[in-house]
RNA sequence: GCCGCCUUAGCUCAGUUGGUGGAGCACUCGGCUGUUAACCGAGCGGUCACCGGUUCGAGUCCGGUAGGCGGCGCCA
């Protein structure tokens, strides 16, 4: 079939074929017969289009194959597009040639499915609408953060994933055989960032992260992928700023490039508009504990971290993503710096998506204290020596810096509006599922 | 780490007081010239997760084991 003009069927819904004789190549997503007429939906990357096969338009064995023929096999099809009320999208490929490309065996998809068996069946079931659709916004915004950070001045640079150190917690580390030795997964670019800083200054990275924590959320993954940025000679509230600017980035770009996904998703578009349209506020977190006791008749303590529960109770007085800033020191990782200005809490930041999806970014200035820093690894039970050249940095021309993380997963689920973070990446890895 | 729940056909589920295991979908065969996850008829399909106990008799009651799911904690 060399030299054969393939018509996409997004063309034809974009109403840009109607009336001409067209080739398609695709799958079978839906079929049903009635005699001597067959209704099939074919599918391909860009949408689905019915394809309908009268007996009298095209060769005998070309039409006893497409009765044959089950969901999931590959077809060229040539035939003419017309307008018509009965099909499904208006528009239809009225057939003239059906060439199976593969005869599908019984696709163990079908109409009733549970969570665990799409998982079981996760190399057959990204084939879905619902999956497709979400991958195709997932490209969109690992795209819009590339361009985000490269718009405005930063170079992408790229840290490794075996490392010696921890850096959010020993307990969360996967370890791995490296020849004699054991090393560890990457759980953030940071401490290798904050050395290229000193040259680079405004570098970001989106990659793999690993941790082995023992959550069964649907917020949580064992493998995700993290978009980090670092900068030096900025404080915390000017990291604050991009980060809702980068979310809003993001946004703008799924909003204009995936109108069609997020319809296929059901999510409100007219929402995520405003929301991308509007100021995300900034508060304390002493101001959130303020409103979750007067306003919600909780009795939060100060010092606790916030819970799901808190967070999800905080965001019920809010529409669009809140910063939430200065953490209670004790409960935060020995980089974060105390804050000058209120010595009981860092300088750091979480980001809260609306809607239950959590903390979407997590970020702080960074310690320049290497005696305080010492401390505090000492005090999680860390050997300070893996750190010597950490602290290096503070040593040669030290400025201030600072960055953050946002979880890929978490904004391309808030984005799309699904239930739980497995269905934002391709091949979900957690605590007890890591197959396919 | 803590708490709760589930396991019956390839898939989703029902199964009454303990008395010879059912439905829908899928698949096969037949019918149907406009279907919208089509419809009509027939067929195929079972170690009721596993081990033990109670009982004349267990899918059903009791104990254990395995696998799975959800939530919390922790985090992006």
């Amino acid at each position: 079939m060399s030299g054969t003009q393939w018509t996409r069927i997004e063309e034809i819904l974009d109403g840009k074929k109607t009336d001409k004789a067209i080739h398609l190549r695709g799958w079978i997503h839906r079929t049903r017969s009635s005699g001597n007429i067959v209704f099939t939906i074919i599918r391909d990357a860009t949408g689905t289009l019915q394809a309908t096969i009268k007996k009298d338009n095209l060769p005998e064995n070309e039409f006893e194959d497409s009765k044959k023929a089950l969901i999931e096999s590959s077809v060229e099809i040539k035939g003419t597009v017309k307008r018509d009320d009965r099909a499904p999208d208006g528009f239809e490929l009225q057939v003239t040639g059906f060439k199976i490309v593969n005869f599908a065996e019984p696709f163990p998809i079908v109409k009733d499915q549970s969570p665990e068996f799409l998982l079981d069946q996760r190399h057959l079931w990204i084939r879905s609408q619902k999956l497709s659709a979400v991958l195709k916004i997932r490209s969109t915004i690992v795209g819009a953060i590339h361009e985000f950070f490269r718009n405005n001045g930063y170079y992408e640079f790229d840290a490794p994933i075996l490392q010696p150190n921890q850096c959010e917690g020993g307990s969360t580390l996967f370890e791995v055989k490296y020849y004699d030795n054991k090393i560890y997964l990457s759980q953030s670019w940071q401490l290798y960032a904050e050395a290229a800083v000193f040259s680079l200054e405004k570098i970001y990275n989106m990659g793999p992260t690993f941790r082995a924590e023992r959550s069964k959320t649907s917020r949580h993954l064992s493998e995700f992928w993290m978009a980090e940025m670092e900068i030096a000679w900025a404080d915390l509230h000017d990291v604050t700023e991009i980060a809702k600017d980068e979310i809003r980035f993001i946004l703008n770009k799924v909003l204009k490039h995936n109108k069609r996904e997020l319809n296929i998703l059901d999510q409100d578009i007219k929402k995520l508009q405003l929301i991308a349209k509007s100021e995300f506020p900034t508060i304390t977190y002493t101001k959130a504990i303020d409103i979750l006791n007067k306003k919600e008749n909780m009795n939060v303590k100060w010092g606790k971290d916030l819970r799901t529960l808190e967070e999800n109770k905080l965001m019920d007085h809010f529409e669009t993503p809140v910063v939430v800033t200065n953490y209670p020191i004790e409960i935060m990782a020995f980089y974060k710096p105390r804050d000058p200005k209120d010595p009981k809490t860092a300088l750091c930041f979480d980001m809260i998506a609306p809607g239950g999806y959590g903390e979407i970014v997590g970020g702080s200035q960074r310690s320049l204290d290497v005696e305080d820093m010492k401390q505090r690894l000492k005090e999680q039970g860390e050997k300070t020596k893996n750190y010597e050249w950490y602290f290096d940095l503070r040593r040669y021309g030290s400025v201030p810096h600072v960055g953050y993380g946002l979880g890929v997963e978490r904004v391309v689920a808030w984005i799309c509006g699904i239930d739980n973070i497995k269905d934002a990446i391709p091949f979900p890895r957690t605590l007890i599922r890591f197959r396919p």
